[in-house]
DNA sequence: ATAGGTAGGTTTAACGTTAAACCTAAAAGG
DNA sequence: CCTTTTAGGTTTAACGTTAAACCTACCTAT
């Protein structure tokens, strides 16, 4: 049973191709309704289903979404490191799906010719993530599709961006903290100086001890890589610093690594030590003592990085706004204690 | 600067389409040298990259892979709540992208409908994984492409499989638990009568029990679900289990419930109660304690699930086994103490 | 009566690539 | 010297779909 074409179904009908053509695309004004139904119903008999790349050759759209996330050397393979790309892809996919559209999902490394090749598949829009690579940008300029970047700080009119408010949620961890009657309060965070996430938020934890008039100390600032194992070392280091009462890591990963760490080193948390994430990854709620961390709802924000680009596809590139911020709060559970001040 | 095409190349080399085509795709016994050369370097200068959609259309080839996981109820959000499938699909676009493949990663829930549509991107091959659903397989049949099962115990000639010897991993895990001097050891599983991998796992575990004489006691098999939720519960229902000294849960994801369930309770692990899991997720070292766990290695499963598929591709169909598996070995972390018998 | 519209189509060409068949001049073989 | 082969191409058609232009019979308004 080879596939059925548009012409097969015309010839079974006894009308031209562009008749079935134009009822498979709702385009019944032309059409009889008698022929209508005669159409539909070989369609349905045949379980016809058009060959998306005869349409995309003729129309220039796929209905497909590429989605990049960029290797780095700390995340070798991509996808495993981090949880959070594994919940925002899911919300991604759904809300694609739910639309009639297709994820195209792949890595990028050093290799960024691969991205030509991705290009030629007349992908109607394309979603990265992370981190800076060199070349990458221009050469995501030099395609005609749009490019939302997911959680880059890029000074870039030319690309959508999607992120929530950084700083904000680095400012309202810290206060929190604060409030709960913490002054020594270290931060574990990614590289400060190429991540623009890690960057952002480590500014809210700045601002707001300023405002609380609690010095900035740089041997509680530990800036490295978004990962379990650097949170690990973090511990190390922090159990070294007497006076200090709680972390606050600016990822969950590397907080559950600093989880680890002190419980090894028997510090306990959080009586001796609180700490407080960021992202609220699934797992977070799973570690001991489950993580207290500043919420963005990954999930949601997969759902509307897809709704971004489909908006810009749908209702043209202008009515879209070039910078989509979502809502962050704090997520009580165990790892951070009221402590007297 | 749009698109630069075959013909343009032909028209600025002077050459026909044809024999550019010849050239792009290696056929260069049909060309002279000198032609080449000229034609390899107009495609350098403009970037060419060949259009995929038409040459799909032309080939019946996409170099695309379809990646297919089924939402159950249970897993609304297919990759978040369970972080074996990230896992294993970096290892499957790892090794489809070496070789110059594409990956469609999409879910598949309730309207199975979806799937005629998958096909029809010419989809090279497809990889499904997980539980059984009505119709499903009878739709995929239909499909001319060859569709490669992860971890599926459908019995069905048609299909390729990968999975590891699930049986032979529940028989070292509880022989191991026995070997550590238990004797009492409950089983933290998915649902047994529809999940084949838990299953398997649980015949596993009858046949150590079994040689070494220990009864197989019902109220000691706790099957239900995949989820960190169900190992909570399980926890629960263990607790009031005075004799046992260990849990062998089928999957890491219940194991971490039951390792937060326990310490909920007041109950020390591993002093108190062993808990062995199965999968090796990257999350299960994170944990408190660290969990010791049947290993099988995920992102290498899923690196092998990519390669099957592309030799069905590239070797011919008959030249696979149709039966991959895998190695397996526990690996010893924090979870499991060695006690007195 | 005649221009014009409209319903319901059809025909043609194009999207970019490739396979198959065909061509031609020069070299090689006997 | 004539035939055959080979190197190095070209031409044509096809993949499945769609947009644009075109067609024709019938209806309607003036």
């Amino acid at each position: 049973m080879s596939k059925i074409t548009i012409k097969d179904i015309a010839k079974q009908v006894g009308v031209s191709p562009t008749t079935v053509s134009n009822v498979i695309n709702g385009r019944y004004g032309k059409v009889s309704s008698d022929t209508v139904r005669k159409i539909n119903h070989v369609i349905k008999e045949y379980n016809y289903v058009p060959d998306f790349s005869a349409r995309s050759l003729v129309l220039k759209r796929s209905k497909m979404i590429g989605v990049i996330i960029p290797q780095t050397e700390e995340h070798r393979q991509f996808l495993l490191e981090n949880p959070f790309y594994s919940e925002i892809i899911s919300g991604i996919e759904n809300e694609l799906r739910k639309q009639g559209y297709y994820m195209m999902l792949t890595g990028v490394d050093k290799d960024i010719s691969y991205l030509d090749v991705l290009v030629n598949w007349n992908l109607d829009a394309i979603i990265l993530f992370g981190i800076y690579r060199e070349g990458l940008y221009e050469q995501l300029k030099n395609v005609k599709v749009p490019v939302l970047l997911v959680d880059s700080y890029i000074e870039d009119e030319y690309f959508y961006h999607l992120r929530i408010d950084d700083e904000l949620g680095g400012y309202l961890g810290t206060k929190y903290l604060i409030e709960m009657g913490h002054r020594e309060i270290a931060l574990g965070s990614g590289y400060l100086k190429e991540n623009g996430v890690a960057f952002k938020r480590y500014l809210g934890y700045k601002k707001a001890l300023e405002e609380y008039g609690i010095p900035l100390r740089d041997e509680y600032i530990f800036g490295d890589s978004v990962s379990y194992e650097w949170g690990f070392k973090v511990a190390e280091h922090i159990k070294e610093l007497e006076s200090l009462t709680a972390v606050f890591c600016t990822a969950d990963l590397i907080a559950v690594g600093v989880l680890t760490g002190l419980h090894d080193a028997g510090i306990d948390v959080p009586n001796k030590i609180s700490v407080l994430g960021f992202d609220n990854l699934s797992i977070s709620k799973m570690t001991y003592p489950s993580l207290t961390t500043v919420n963005q709802n990954i999930f949601s924000k997969g759902v509307c990085a897809a709704q971004i680009v489909l908006d810009i596809l749908n209702k043209g590139v202008n009515s879209v706004n070039k910078q989509e911020l979502m809502n962050i709060q704090i997520i009580e559970r165990d790892s951070v204690r009221r402590i007297k001040y």
